[in-house]
DNA sequence: CGCGGCACCTGAGAGC
DNA sequence: TGCTCTCAGGTGCCGC
């Protein structure tokens, strides 16, 4: 989502949105008030920043407080195209966007596209942040947050973002660490490819109960979850001069990188490189798969489901 | 009210 | 070849 949020700022700051195609409703459907609606707050708008937190992605509208909001969900894109590109199979919103001042050349088109459509788009009013500070991450971002992602805590990315703040809700919690990492009330951003990969980083298992965390483990934990996502978006933010500003970033140089996700049997590396043989497993938790290695984060005695 | 379970959604791939 | 089944996972809602 930074790699998106990153890659369509220098796009669509400053342009105004002059037509809206609504191809699936949908994929407005967290518009409450319909497609109409929609558009209509969206005609002759001018955007003028690009925000994040967590997976929530906002385009600052100027003149109000108001803001159009993406969720990419499971299968999202955002892509910067010319008018002249055929459709993609599963677009589902086009905008059009002014001509950029002194830049004829420049990409028309804002597209959402999306397969499962787990994701979505909608226009909605800023409310201003508990704690008076930037809204999230972009370039200029005012102290303002969408109503609907209001209640998403920061990104650990985030330079407000508060480790004591997180701490002391950690463990407030009676649950089990995993469960805690993939509640966006706690921390945002962190889905289950990256609890997985933070929580083998941090030697912690993914049913280890949130109220037993040592501050240690925690800063560990918290430590581990931005050295992955820095390492995601190193990775991701290799094509940002493309036109084409991809979501799954997938230039699929993280995956490469990965230590646990998706490694099931496979040797963990930290052990191997002891010199001891441990395979990494796959569990079925909270109806996910959790990758852990047996050896260096050993099931706690009494974890929390 | 906090926690846990699950529906939502589609296409790819496996198995027969 | 074509059918059915399973799997992927972010979010929000519902029930306990």
């Amino acid at each position: 989502m930074e790699v998106v949020r990153r890659g369509l700022a220098r796009w669509v700051r400053g342009r105004r949105i002059d037509a809206v195609d609504v191809l699936d409703p949908r994929s407005i459907r967290r518009h409450a008030l319909g497609t109409e609606d929609f558009i209509g707050n969206l005609i002759g708008a001018r955007v003028s920043d690009t925000v994040r937190r967590g997976k929530f992605l906002w385009l600052p509208l100027t003149g109000a407080p108001v803001a159009l909001v993406a969720h990419l969900g499971m299968s999202g894109q955002l892509l910067v195209e010319d008018r002249a590109q055929p459709d993609e199979k599963h677009l589902k919103v086009r905008l059009r966007l002014s001509k950029a001042a002194g830049d004829a050349s420049m990409p028309d088109e804002l597209r959402f596209v999306d397969q499962r459509i787990f994701g979505g788009l909608f226009v909605t009013g800023m409310v201003p942040t508990s704690d008076g500070l930037p809204g999230g991450l972009g370039e200029n971002p005012l102290p303002l947050v969408p109503v609907e992602a209001a209640h998403i805590a920061r990104d650990p990315l985030d330079p407000a973002f508060s480790f004591e703040d997180f701490y002391r809700k950690l463990r407030a919690r009676r649950t089990g660490v995993k469960r805690a990492l993939l509640d966006q009330t706690l921390i945002s951003g962190v889905g289950n490819i990256y609890a997985d990969e933070s929580l083998w980083a941090a030697k912690l298992h993914y049913a280890r109960a949130t109220d037993t965390l040592r501050r240690a483990e925690a800063v560990r934990l918290v430590d581990s979850c931005r050295e992955v996502m820095t390492r995601a978006l190193d990775a991701g933010g290799t094509s940002f001069d493309s036109l084409y500003v991809n979501v799954n970033g997938a230039s699929g140089y993280f995956e490469r990188s990965l230590n646990a996700y998706g490694r099931e049997r496979e040797p963990c590396r930290r052990c191997s490189a002891l010199g001891l043989d441990s395979r990494i497993r796959r569990d079925i938790f909270m109806n996910r798969s959790s990758y852990t290695c047996p050896r260096c984060q050993p099931r706690p005695r009494s974890g929390r489901w």
